[in-house]
DNA sequence: CTGTTAGCGCCTTCAA
DNA sequence: TTGAAGGCGCTAACAG
């Protein structure tokens, strides 16, 4: 391949104006223009990204630091992101967390960033304050999803706000016998979803006068697999809820599978309902409050570019959330009028 | 943050000492090494990628270019591919050509791997020839995955065998209407187990004696969502498949929802199968052909750190299918002694 | 409008 | 075992 040396020779100027003529900048004779063009098509000149980001001090990457990648909301953000940043010419830097044990995560180094990347979005990875201050550090633009932390421009739901809906919605149907599936051990320190949904859950239910039991309240890392098991076992027991708020649709899958594989109806013996309208939560006819996953991505692309643009602004982007009441809820089976407490 | 230079003068040595030391090479006086180390770590030292690209030529960057990844099967492939990179020191750099429509997608370009990435991983992506042209002229090694092209390393499935299992689990039900859901427009070029698979479930029903009727074959792109949108029309006809053999597990999704949208029992009424063994087929019961996906990213990963190590492999790679029951399939409803012809 | 030149930060001979 | 010096390919002044 040829640097922009040959072009200059095959194109008879110096090297200074094949810069210039092909990154457009002004002051190039348009025909000189054309012949430099022609020549660097000719020899399939591409500038070598080292050198330029080596003396311009920048990039063109933008590193996303995710806990996982193969899943659902991830996966979507990240998609999101992608295609706005490639609009306008970045390209983005895996960084995957996921560690080999569900409560274990891979530390955020300096490698990963320093000169590498112009800015750094993170997805839903709380920080530690060693980690901070590397960002801090290193000086780059940060935006956050999911969760926001150190006054850096974010975007996110409000997962309270989510959790909310959802056990607002079980209870205005009659049920009473709720159980929770999806909390996460104390020791898991790298998301903050799983704590506020938990959190809100627990906090509408008490503002009914209502409680979970702690054979209800099911401790499962976030995937349908793990959810099954859990909901498996609370439903060999005799004490059995006719209601189950799932952390997040994933979870409220392995829930739906365990309820038939139980010989439980779903709605007819127990409700069902999720958070996250997940792709397959339609297909699934399970009731969930919807987020836009993709929007979010987009929105984190967008404030990057701004950051990049030299515009950074303090965002704190929070996106709207809504019931979508499918086929897995119905009314709890003794219901009086919504509303009534026992 | 600080330079090479920065840290030697910290060390009281040359830089060509300090990059040695940090480098772990031979001949550095243990003592001068440690006061280096310490003086680097002092100053958060990182040497600068492009620095370190432009003189080494080398990036310790693999361009991964994939359709999609926000669809389970791809975002898996990466997240194993990711994880043996990254055990070696190798980032990803991801080059998504999901495109606006189906059966657009955006062309690979020089720009995406020109002293940016030391090899590249094409996943189920087959290029045209100018691609392939451009593929060759950068020498870079390549490793395919999901379908075999131009003689570089792949690993794979095969997309046939892996579609034979599943038709002639439904023929060995008894099932002799069979429909097929997961044939896509002629028009799209860019990926290749769509046209296997529905080839092969042809051939085998013809081996048969069967055939498929136009109206029980299903075209769609390969989403749940579109491919309910087909089944349910299906479904409403009078004509009734006992059996769907969906191309993937997410198209299987979409049809297991449309029969309970049409009420229509599974198995009781019709039995469907699909391929992938996608994470949630298990969860919603569904009978399917499985593959090991991460291992597919683990293996391409290996094949990729091979060829850099300077033993480049022509591996074809074909890793083995297995039939997994599960309830969504049943015996045909009429079914005389399997293998009778009607 | 175009050319010359000095680095960007690092690795790699080649000497010492 | 260590240091000095020459690029890697490009951009950004500064001249002309």
């Amino acid at each position: 391949m040829s640097t922009i040396g040959d072009v200059a020779r095959a194109a008879g100027v110096s090297v200074a104006t094949v810069s210039r003529a092909l990154r457009g900048l002004e002051r190039v004779k348009p025909e000189t223009r054309d012949r430099v063009l022609k020549a660097a098509a000719d020899l399939h000149y591409s500038a070598s990204p080292a050198a330029t980001s080596l003396v311009s001090g920048r990039t063109r990457g933008i590193a996303v630091v995710t806990p996982y990648f193969n899943r659902w909301f991830f996966a979507t953000v990240i998609s999101g992101l992608e295609k706005v940043l490639r609009e306008e010419g970045y390209h983005v830097l895996l960084c995957d967390l996921e560690g080999h044990t569900f409560d274990t995560r891979l530390p955020v180094t300096q490698g990963m960033f320093w000169k590498r990347a112009d800015a750094v979005v993170l997805l839903n990875v709380p920080l530690d304050e060693t980690e901070r201050a590397l960002l801090d550090r290193l000086g780059l633009p940060v935006v956050t999803v999911g969760n926001r932390q150190a006054m850096w421009p974010s975007v996110r739901i409000d997962d309270k706000a989510a959790m909310r809906i959802a056990t607002e919605h079980a209870i205005a149907l009659g049920h009473k016998r709720i159980a929770y599936a999806g909390t996460v051990p104390a020791s898991v320190t790298h998301l903050q979803t799983p704590f506020d949904r938990r959190e809100e859950f627990a906090a509408v239910m008490a503002e009914h006068g209502l409680t979970a039991p702690a054979e209800w309240v099911l401790e499962c890392d976030w995937t349908a697999e793990d959810a099954r098991e859990h909901a498996e076992t609370m439903f060999a027991s005799a004490h059995l809820p006719t209601c189950v708020v799932a952390a997040s649709d994933e979870i409220a899958f392995g829930v739906l599978s365990a309820a038939r594989r139980s010989g439980l109806e779903v709605p007819g013996d127990v409700s069902v309902i999720g958070v996250d309208d997940h792709v397959l939560a339609d297909i699934f006819d399970l009731t969930t409050v919807r987020q836009d996953v993709l929007a979010q991505g987009q929105q984190a692309g967008i404030l990057v570019l701004e950051a990049l643009d030299g515009h950074p602004r303090d965002a704190d982007e929070v996106l709207d959330v809504s019931l979508v009441v499918r086929g897995s809820t119905a009314p709890a089976p003794s219901a009086q009028v919504a509303g009534t407490r026992s």
